[in-house]
This record gives structure tokens, sequence and C-alpha cells, in this order.
DNA sequence: AAAAATATTCAACAAGGTGTTCAATAAAAT
DNA sequence: ATTTTATTGAACACCTTGTTGAATATTTTT
């Protein structure tokens, strides 16, 4: 085996083992040596690679975070090419759809991630990226928050809207298809709390 | 000094440094060496009161919780024995008022909690608490979640609209009045995402 | 083929936190 | 006057941490 190969494989089972035991026994709870013993290799080798868990953390977290910034940001750039109104109305369903098919793939690490066992703070991480692209795209379009309630709530309820439909979904056993899914984001952009409960 | 002053002294004293503390360096950093020495009682002390760290995590978020949770109790049952179609209305406004008074006064501590540096699961502690009573209410009126998206995603949206108004509100430097976001939490069942963007 | 670089292992280490225990002190309650 | 309660401070064994160094094996370079 080449020592790239080694190396690759290495960090992989290392990465593995603690996806496992952040849903056994939280990343909190989790020791060094845990990790090792379950990855199979000796501890040494952990510091070889990696400062401490949170080190190990912080890389898993942030090829996640990229890989997500990358789809939205294709998405935005190819949509300036176009600049027709036509096409601007697929922008939200084209990043939605991107972004949630990568979701899928990736979601049982980032099931772990977000639950109460895993990183509390990757969400936020997530929501703040969202955020930011989120108010620079309005900024080019020219689109303000109403002002019906302070606009800093408008914000707030927008963003998470969106994350906590698809945090939700990721906690599901049975979660429905990114397309189906798609379509129940789109949906919520039109729907009032009051709508959604019937007398 | 009576014993009984003397040790709610001691455990007030013990409760501030411990807030104190989170806002500093976060919960997880704490230790308990940290937590007597701002609060000016011996290590052995705290273990006399607490078992460890989250013990006493546990105690002050109990207060809390359970203060939250009968003033809504208390204003659900107020409204049963009221029983008139014209009141029932009122229900959300007064609930929303109430509680956020108390929270308003316990601001200081609850957005500590709250934050990143506090304790994530006790946010959604009181969201599943505020789902419940939410759901059982729901059951007597005999409401229902509409179905134009799936019911799960509806009950979501509605619970954590509420409950992100709120903690946002918590983390703003100069909060509004509990009055004035009262306003704002029943506007906001009226408003749709799209509603709250202006092109 | 020989030398150098790389990846891993194992054991040892000091440092720091944990939760427990116990003797000593002081004040309040009985 | 005696007992109960609250606190102190020190000592203890245990665990996790991150570091270090010697040993081994395999790959890469020369």
């Amino acid at each position: 085996m080449k020592h790239e190969e080694q190396n690759q494989l290495t960090t992989t089972n290392i990465k593995n083992a603690f996806i496992q035991l952040i849903d056994q026994k939280g990343f909190n709870a989790i020791t060094v040596a845990d990790v090792t013993r379950t990855a199979g290799v000796s501890r040494g080798t952990f510091y070889v690679h990696y400062l401490d868990k949170f080190d190990l953390l912080l890389k898993i977290e942030d090829e996640i975070y990229f890989n997500i910034e990358k789809i939205i940001n294709d998405n935005l750039e190819e949509t300036l090419l176009l600049a027709a109104d036509k096409d601007q109305r697929d922008v939200p369903y084209r990043i939605f759809l991107q972004s949630l098919d990568y979701v899928y793939v990736q979601r049982e690490t980032i099931q772990s991630l977000f639950s109460e066992k895993g990183d509390p703070l990757f969400f936020n991480r997530i929501r703040d990226m969202v955020d930011d692209l989120f108010t620079s795209r309005m900024k080019e379009t020219g689109a303000k928050f109403s002002s019906v309630i302070p606009q800093d709530y408008s914000k707030e309820i927008v963003i998470n809207n969106l994350l906590n439909i698809i945090r939700h979904w990721l906690d599901k056993t049975k979660p429905e298809t990114p397309s189906k899914l798609t379509g129940i984001l789109m949906a919520s952009l039109f729907l009032s709390p009051n709508e959604l409960i019937e007398i």
C-alpha cells in the first residue's frame, strides 16, 4: 500500500469511528482513546493526524461546509450569467434541490453532527453561511425585508424556516426524497403558521 | 445567620458564579474549581450541594423550565373555565405576554443558557415542552394541522417559528419590551416567508 | 541496492481535573 | 449543654490529556 493510501485509510477509519461514537455516547463524552480503539489504530497515530478531537470534528465539518457553500455559490453564479427574469425564479428551486441531493448522500454524517449528541454549533455555522449568502444575494437583486415586523425578525424567520425544515427532514427515519423535500420547502415559502392550522 | 439563609447564600453564589463563567468561557470549559473560586467557597462545599457541574446546570434549568410550564398551564386552565368563544382567541396573546414577562426578568440567565456557550439542549427541552402543551391543546380544541405539506412539517414550522423569534429576541443587546414582542409574535402567525420579502 | 522519508506502534511521562473522604472549625438548633 | 448543620482544606486514587522517544515496517528517492 502506498503512503498516500495508507494515510487515507487511517484517517477514514478514524473519521468513521468518530461518527459512530458520536451516535453511541455523544461528542462530549468521547475520548481520544475511544476513537483509536474503535478505529483500530494506536493513540499515537491519532496525534500525528489531528491536534485533538476538536480538530478532527472541525475537519469533518469543514468538508461538508465548503461543499454546500460551493453548490450554492455555483448556482448563484450561473444565474447571474443568464440574467433573464424568467430564470431568476428558478434560483431557489435549483439551489434547494442540488443542496439537498448532496445533504441526502451525506445524511448519516450530517444527522449525527446536527443531533443533540453531535455539535450544536455546526448547525449555527451552516445557518450563518446561508444567512450571509442570502443577504448578499438580496443586496444584488435589490430585494428588501418587509417592515410589517422589525427587519431583523423577518430575516430570522425566513432563514430559520428553511433550515429547521431541513433539520427535521434529517431526523426522520424515513426521509422524503430530496425532490419531494424541495417541493415542501418551496410550498413553505408561501404559508403562514396560521394557514398551517385548521380549526 | 440562620442555617437556611447560609445555605441559600452559598447556592446563590455558586449559581451566579456559574452563569458568569458560562458567559466567560462556556459551559464545557468550566471546572468545579473555577466555580468555587469565583463563588468564594471551597471545592468541598460544592460537592455538598451538587453532584457535579451537570447537576448544577440541571437545577438552574429546572427552575426556569417549571416556571414557564406553570405560566402556560395556568393560562390554559383559566381559559377552559371561561369557555366562551370570544375569550378563546385571546389565549395565545395572554400566554405569550405572561411567558415573556417572566422570560424578560430572567433574560440574562436564559440568554446565557441558550447561547452557544451555554447548553444547547435546554432550548430543545423548552421547545419540546411547548410542543407537548400545544399538541394536547390542539386535541382539546379539535384543531388539526393542514395537509398542504406533511403534518409533521407543519408542526415543526409553527413551533419553531415562535421559539426562534424568542431566542433572537433574547440575543439582542437592546431587546424590545415583552409587550412589543408579543405583538411581533402575534403578527408572525399571519405572515409567510414570502410576504416578509419585498422585491 | 542503499539511504532517506513516511506511517505506525508502544510505553512512559507530567499536568490537570474528577469525585471522595476525613478531621477540624464555627455557628445554629435543640 | 449537646447535637446538628455548613463549611473548610488537605489528601487520595483515578482518568484523560498531549508530548516524547525508541522501535518497526514499508515506501520513496537516490
